[in-house]
Parts: structure tokens; sequence; C-alpha cells
DNA sequence: GTCAGATTGTAAGTATGCTGTCAATTAAGT
DNA sequence: ACTTAATTGACAGCATACTTACAATCTGAC
């Protein structure tokens, strides 16, 4: 309890838990990048392709939706996407504001192809932990996650996805 | 286990540790903003005033393995703060190429006010968790930040801080 | 003492992640 | 139908976070 500044010490920092979230975020970017490093993916571009795998046809709003990033973020990401010619945006036919994106040839296979190298990356970031202890934090971090979503300036919205399809219902 | 792009499901991005972790950091800036606001402090810039609190005279190199943030990213953090009149920079007697880094009185005072508002911040990211569910959470990221250390771009070294003291031993 | 190599701060370039704003378009209310 | 609301993608601007490169400086080996 350290209320004076006079008593700070490192340990206000280092006990954070904004803190160890932010160093655990860099570790396990570091990680991704570093085992998917042939594959020219960062790890938001990869969240972006599989979700354009599994909604294909879905707008950039939705897709920010689905997995909460940030909709200006997401213009750029896609942008690059485009522009490596994993993905393709067609103009929609019925909104003429929106432009719905799927996935090229070379977008599918670069998915199947670094799928290995991402699920070692992940099990990399837990690895120094005992098995028992790695589903504990998966755990308590898919729930806390999912308790603070609307917290988040982008809080996640799984369904939107759907919202695609059926319009005319 | 997806192997194929065929069954990939957007699991293979919400069970990820590296989405949750991303996630979670999200959620916790937004929250450390939210309750921060009437400071115009970052996180970032925050951690950094406490390190140059607790280290005076720290360079910018040793600081950015204090808090473990890269040492580029840190020189624009370190031009905020200076030009918000938070820190000094002066020049160091022995090596010419270093600036050696001290809270102003402004910063002192802000650091000192901004304490109770950083606590709350850090309260609210765990209180959806019930109490033993938090500490359980904090020790295993404790944990996993430390044994992952060394796959950080920018390990932590915290030792480093005193180097700065005593060089002449 | 001098020269090779390391260190320091800085800068340019790329990629998230957020804040706003804006024009075009669509949807809703009357 | 017509005006107002809301939505969509785009843009500008700020703040991390990383890469490489570079000039100034310092250190060590000889």
């Amino acid at each position: 309890m350290p209320s004076k500044p006079d008593s700070i010490t490192m340990d206000a920092v280092y006990t954070a838990p904004g803190y160890l979230f932010r160093r655990m975020q860099q570790i396990a970017v570091a990680i991704f990048v570093e085992e998917c490093r042939a594959f020219d993916l960062t790890p938001v571009q990869y969240a972006a392709l599989v979700s354009i795998h599994t909604h294909p046809g879905i707008d950039a709003t939705r897709l920010s939706a689905v997995i909460a990033f940030d909709r200006s973020t997401l213009g750029n990401v896609i942008e690059r996407l485009e522009s490596k010619a994993f993905i393709e945006r067609k103009p929609g036919r019925e909104d003429k504001r929106v432009k719905l994106l799927y996935l090229t040839k070379a977008g599918v296979a670069t998915l199947r192809e670094i799928m290995p190298s991402v699920e070692n990356a992940q099990a990399r970031m837990l690895q120094p932990l005992k098995a028992a202890d790695r589903k504990v934090l998966l755990a308590l971090m898919t729930q806390l996650v999912d308790l603070n979503n609307e917290a988040s300036r982008v809080p996640l919205r799984a369904e939107d996805a759907l919202e695609h399809l059926g319009k005319s219902t």
C-alpha cells in the first residue's frame, strides 16, 4: 500500500496486473513473430485472415466487432492484407457503402500453411508453466476477458458476424 | 486440433493464449486511461515516471532495461514526458553520450496525485474475478512473465538500474 | 597512443491501437 | 416524400512497439 511517493518502489510497477498483461502481450507477439517469420503475417493479420475465412463476405465494421479490433486500425490491416494479395475487397450490391472481404487462393493456402507454426507459438507462450497451471491460467484469462468485455473500447460482438447473411429475414 | 483450414473456426482465435493476452492488454489500457484521464498520463508514461523517481539520474538505456521497454519507443516517451515538464534531461559529466533523467517538482506532484487512481485501475482490471482467483491469476502471470523473460525482445534487467551508481567500483 | 568495436541517443520506417472528423449512403420517423 | 439518424469506410493525429541505421562517444586490445 504505497500511497506516498516517498515510499514508491518498482513494485508499484512490477506487481501491477496491467504491467504483467503488457509484458506478456509483448512476449506473446515476439514468440508469434519468431515462429511465423517465414509467412509475413502478424498476429493481428492472422486473426483477421481466420475471421474472413470463417465469415466470407463479411465487411470491415462487422469484422472489427468479431475480433474486437478498432475499426480504424482494422482499415490499415485490411489494406496490408490486400496489398499482399491474401484477401480481396468487393463492393456490396445491396449496400453501396460496404466492401465485402474474401480470402484469395493465396490467402487460403497461407492460412493452411501457417497453422502449425501458430500452434507452436501458442504452445510456447505457456510452456514454462506446469500443465495444470496452463489450464488454470487459460480458464481465468478467458473468464476475465469475457467479464471485462464491456470495459474494452471495442467490445467483442461475435454474433455480429452473422448479420451479413439473411439480412432480409 | 484444427489442422486443415476447412475445419478452422473462430476458436482458433478466441481460445489462443496470444489473443487473450492481447485482449486483456487492451482492456487494461482502457481501464487505466479512464481512471486516470484527469492526469494526462498513459500507462507507459506512468511506469517511466515511477522508475525515474525510484532511480534518479538513470539514463534512457538503463531505464529501458528496468521496465522492459524498447529503447527507441522509450525515446519518444521521454520526449513527451519532458515536453509535459514532468522530467528533466541533464547531460552526463563522465559520459558525454548519456542524458540523465530526473523528475521535476511537477512530476513528483503528479506521481503522488495519480497514485490512488492507478490503484483503482489496477483493482478494476481483476475485479470481475473472485478474490482467490485474482491471487492465482496474478501469481501465474508473474511466474509466466518471469520464465518467459528471455523470449521478450527487451528482457527485463532490473539490476541494470544500479549501474549508474558506483560505476567506478 | 591508436584503432576496432561497443554503447548511447536519435531517426526513419512499419505495424498496431486509439481519438477524432468527414463524405457518402442508408434507415427511420413523420 | 423529406428531413433526420445512424452507419460505413476513409483520413488525420497521437501513442506505443519494433527494426534497422547512424553519428558521437567511449572502451579495450594491442
